[in-house]
RNA sequence: GGUCCCGUAGCUCAACGGAUAGAGCAACUGCCUUCUAAGCAGUAGGUUACAGGUUCGAGCCCUGUCGGGAUCACCA
């Protein structure tokens, strides 16, 4: 069936343009939920056609509504205030709606479109666990998937391992030079961790033989000569740490040659670099498995980091690049607000963005998609707008279809998360501790009657991974986001656990039913719909075009809202009402029918954030 | 300095350019003999950072100012 919405849009044009003899758009009239206060379910905006009109906004509302009623079977009635029109629909239209619903296991959701989007997310560095910051992109680009797939698009998420590097090599060298035998196996720590271990000590000892090289004479010397004026030691040295690093160190010039060699592919070095990738990818499985996330295609950088060197070429021939004296390749994109971009160094090796545009061009030749998504932190906005601007120019076929999902940092009521401080809040014991709280938790209330403990155990992690998932991805991808680990895991209020409580509340009826055989085919003879009632049906009504929003707007923050204001609804209808215990079996069947839509929608919106529901709770 | 993002209740967040800016947390008050109280209802809490502008109407759009963050590498 049609959504009332747009009978409303189209009809109110007709109007306009017979009333006023003005062509509207039905798309542009606009039609809002009705407040609270008011009666009415779905008010329209006269103002814009006040000018038209030629006539005081009341009296253009009242001609527009004495339309609407009498060509809308659906509008009941109307009645006019302060030049908004307010319109109440027949509950013949509502029972016919939830019917509809109910029939529908798949509402919200839009045919196949036919069209294809790949969206990237995760990817990761190897050389050390997940954490928190990882957990937003992974949500995020989660989510993302799962709403456009609603939406009709055929989705691939990916993501590019980064799995090459300096980085990868401290933890390779840390682990041949002091790691005697350990193993993961052997030590029991859980494999990705155990390689980050590696990465971590290697930094420390890193560190140590930097202050003992600053008591050199040499180091002295270098602080006397190179020092700015008034800069003391510390504070130099801490600016110099880099540089140290590349001309001094031991540690560093053993690192830059274990690269040489990955590069070289000697046969050691590899057998080491995939050994402890190899640990890192087993631990990354566990921790997406908790996530309950999965991949359709993976990249890594090792098999990409060399792409793009063609793509130079092809600018270069196209007149978008060119090339200074010294060899290296440029983009002037200054016309476009951004600054002159280098695509390939003079010596010839490329850059970061060559790879990405390599990488770009070989993943459409490969997946033929017509978007693309990537979810990278926003620190990288300048990044993408150069990225973007560049396939434009060389007029990739899909460069309208880009897309970077950015979002912003994560951090702590003490701040932003700094490894150095230790402040980095793992994603593996995060998890571990919302499900311990949730278990917490459900023993101060006691025991549930009927309820295997392994049942048990499978519906308190869904709790707790509930309370961590909605907490995360309510919040709107753009703005930074403060993490509270406490209220992450409050199970009351705004909440995950809250919405999984209405879904819990309606299960439970919802096996009654069952049990009971209740026949719900009279639903359809109840007559006087409710308030509580109604708004939950205004509510439901909303949900398809919520995902739409959420789709086009990239933003799984939308569906979370419309979730919790969902299950609010439901809570207080069936606070106020009974629903097994209603006055006649009317009632009680379309109750019931709609508290099953209900559970249908919040279950179908919270799979979207990748949220499970529990069955008791 | 240039560019971009953010600024809403004490705190965390909402609000297709629409009516009296809403929730949750924290505080206080009620409601379990009735379908699960992880719930419901109430009290209190706001110059939407500030100043102009656009219009029937601005938290939202424009300009400027102030605060916070990011970014502007022959790093990734």
């Amino acid at each position: 069936m049609s959504s009332i919405i747009h009978t409303l849009q189209n009809t109110v044009a007709r109007a306009v343009e017979k009333l006023y003899g003005e062509a509207t758009e039905p798309s542009k009239v606009q039609v809002n939920n009705t407040p609270p206060d008011f009666t009415g379910d779905y008010s329209v905006v006269v103002f814009p056609f006040v000018k038209i009109a030629k006539k005081a906004p009341d009296a253009t509302a009242v001609e527009i509504g004495e339309y609407l009623k009498k060509n809308v079977a659906e509008v009941k009635s109307f009645n006019v205030v302060k030049g908004f029109l307010n319109l109440e629909i027949s509950d013949a239209y509502w029972q016919q709606f939830l019917q509809s619903v109910a029939a529908d296991s798949g509402f919200g959701r839009q045919p196949r479109n036919g069209r294809k989007v790949m969206v990237e997310f995760s990817s990761p560095n190897t050389n050390k666990p997940l954490h928190l910051g990882h957990i937003r992109n992974i949500l995020l680009g989660w989510s993302c998937s799962r709403i456009l797939e609603a939406i009709g698009y055929e989705v691939v998420k990916t993501q590019i391992i980064n799995d090459r590097g300096v980085a990868i090599c401290k933890s390779m060298l840390s682990w041949q030079k002091w790691g005697a035998g350990k193993t993961p196996e052997n030590t029991g720590i859980k494999p990705d961790h155990f390689v980050g271990d590696w990465y971590v000590l290697f930094e420390q000892k890193t560190k140590a033989e930097y202050e003992e090289w600053q008591q050199t004479e040499e180091a002295k010397r270098i602080f006397e000569t190179k020092k700015k004026p008034n800069q003391g030691e510390k504070e130099f040295f801490k600016e110099y740490k880099n540089k140290w690093f590349n001309d001094h160190s031991t540690l560093g010039a053993e690192v830059r040659e274990m690269l040489l060699k990955w590069e070289a592919h000697a046969p050691d070095t590899l057998a080491l670099w995939k050994k402890m990738n190899g640990w890192v990818y087993e631990g990354f499985e566990q921790t997406y498995n908790d996530l309950g996330v999965s991949f359709d295609k993976l990249y890594y950088e090792s098999d990409t980091y060399l792409l793009g060197k063609d793509i130079v070429e092809e600018g270069l021939s196209k007149g978008v690049f060119f090339k200074k004296d010294d060899g290296s390749v440029w983009v002037d994109l200054t016309d476009a607000g951004h600054d002159q971009k280098l695509v390939l160094r003079s010596d010839g090796t490329s850059v970061y963005i060559t790879q990405d545009l390599g990488t770009a061009q070989m993943r459409h030749r490969e997946l033929g998609c017509e978007r693309y998504v990537y979810v990278v932190a926003d620190e990288q906005n300048y990044h993408f707008q150069v990225l973007f601007e560049i396939l434009k120019r060389l007029g990739e076929p899909y460069a309208e279809g880009l897309h970077h999902l950015s979002y912003g940092l994560v951090e702590l009521p003490t701040g932003r998360m700094k490894t150095r401080e230790g402040t980095v809040v793992d994603a593996d014991d995060l998890i571990a501790e919302v499900i311990r709280l949730a278990n917490e938790q459900a023993s101060e209330r006691g025991e549930i009657e009927g309820v295997s403990p392994a049942e048990r155990q499978e519906n308190l992690r869904r709790v707790g991974m509930g309370a961590l998932k909605f907490f995360i991805v309510k919040v709107h991808p753009h703005k930074k986001m403060i993490f509270n680990p406490e209220e992450s895991v409050d199970l009351q209020g705004q909440t995950g656990p809250y919405i999984q409580y209405s879904y819990v509340r309606i299960n439970g009826l919802m096996q009654r039913v069952e049990k009971e055989k209740v026949d719900l085919s009279k639903a359809g003879a109840y007559g006087d719909i409710q308030p509580q009632e109604k708004e939950l049906l205004v509510a439901l009504h909303d949900y398809p075009n919520v995902v739409l929003k959420a789709a086009e707007g990239y933003d799984p923050s939308l569906v979370a809202n419309f979730c919790y204001d969902l299950a609010k609804k439901y809570h207080r209808f069936w606070h106020d009402l009974s629903i097994f215990n209603a006055d006649t079996v009317e009632a009680k069947a379309f109750r019931l029918t709609l508290s099953r839509s209900v559970g249908q929608v919040l279950k179908s919106g919270m799979g979207l954030l990748g949220v499970e529901m529990p069955e008791r709770m």
